[in-house]
DNA sequence: TGCAGATATTTTATATTTAAAATATTAGTC
DNA sequence: GACTAATATTTTAAATATAAAATATCTGCA
C-alpha cells in the first residue's frame, strides 16, 4: 500500500486497449482536476471567494484599461450569462466598477476598483505560491517540454475549430 | 491577423514576470478546458447527453463489478452530493442500476443496466474518434513525452496532499 | 432616412456543482 | 450491550454554468 498506491481517477476508466489520445486526455483531465480542487479549496479557506471570481479579477488586473464583457466571458472561457452573473456579485461588493462607454452604449468598460486591486494582489501571491507548490517537482527542462507540447495540442484545437 | 492571431483564453491573464508554473498551469487549463469543450457540446449534439453522465457510465463500464457512490464520487473527481444526482437521473432513464448489497446497508452497487451498456457502447465509439480528431495532430513521440511528464505532475499532486 | 442584420449584454429557465448538514449504518471499545 | 467515532449516502442551500430568449444598440446599405 505503501510502496505502490494505484491512485483512483478519470484514469480508471481505461481499458487496456483503448487509444493513446484517450489515455493522453484522461491524464491531463485528472491533471488539471487535482489542481482546480487544491487552488479552489485554498481560495475559499483563505479568502472566502471561488476560482471563477479569482479568474475574472485575474484578467482584469492584467488589463488596467478594463475589459468588456464579451471579452471577459471569451477569455474566461464561460458564456455571457455567467460572467454577467459573477460581475453583479463583485460589483455588489466593490470590487469592480462596470462603466458605460461614452461612444458605445452596448458595451460597458470592467475594471478593478482600487479596493479591488489590493484584494486581487493578496490573493495573487498566494495563488502563485500555491501553484509552485503544486507543480515545482518538475525539471526547467520538463516544464519547458510540457509547455511546447501543450502549445502545439492548443494549436492543434483552435486551428481545428476553423476547419 | 490571419498570420499569428493570438488566441484569448486563461493564458491572456498572465504577466512578463509570472512564475514559470503559473504559466504552465493556465496552459494546462486552457487547453483542458477547450478539449471539454468540444466533447460537451458533441455529446449534447449527439447523444443528449452531458459529460459527468458519460464519465458515470464510463468508470461503470470499466468496472462490470460494480461500483459505490463513493467510489464513483472518488473517480469522478466529484462531490457525493454530484453522484448521487447523477446517478437518480440515470437510474430513471434505466440505464444503471443501484441495488443494496445484503451484507452492508449502508453502500449500494452501481451497474449499467443492457440498456446502459448498449447506450455507451454507442457513445465510447464516437467519443475516441473525437479524442482522437482532438489530439490527433501529436506525434507518438510527444504523446509519450506528455505522458510521462503528466505522471510527474500527477505523482507530485498526490504524493503532496499526504504531507 | 429607414431598415435589415449584426453585435453586446442581460434575463430567464434549467442543470450542474459544491460544501455542509442530515440520515442511516457500521465498527470499535469498554 | 451501550456508546463513540467512523463511514456511506442523500438532502439542502447557495453558487455556478449553459443555452436560448429578450433588450438594446450599432452598422451598413438601399
Amino acid at each position: 500500500m505503501s510502496e505502490t498506491a494505484i491512485p483512483l481517477d478519470h484514469e480508471s476508466r481505461l481499458h487496456e486497449d483503448d487509444h493513446h489520445s484517450i489515455r493522453l486526455w484522461l491524464r491531463l483531465l485528472t491533471c488539471t482536476n487535482l489542481i482546480e480542487a487544491r487552488l479552489r479549496s485554498r481560495l475559499r479557506e483563505e479568502f472566502g471567494t471561488t476560482l471563477p471570481r479569482f479568474d475574472f479579477m485575474a484578467q482584469l488586473q492584467r488589463s488596467p484599461e478594463g475589459l468588456t464583457m464579451g471579452q471577459l466571458s471569451q477569455r474566461m472561457m464561460v458564456s455571457g450569462g455567467n460572467v454577467s452573473g459573477i460581475a453583479t456579485q463583485l460589483e455588489s461588493e466593490g470590487l469592480i466598477l462596470r462603466q458605460s462607454v461614452p461612444g458605445n452604449r452596448r458595451t460597458f468598460c470592467v475594471t478593478l476598483t482600487i479596493e479591488g486591486q489590493q484584494r486581487f494582489a493578496d490573493m495573487a501571491a498566494r495563488h502563485e505560491q500555491w501553484v509552485i507548490e503544486l507543480l515545482g517537482n518538475l525539471g526547467s527542462k520538463e516544464v519547458e517540454g510540457l509547455m511546447s507540447s501543450l502549445k502545439r495540442v492548443k494549436r492543434g484545437l483552435t486551428q481545428y475549430e476553423a476547419s
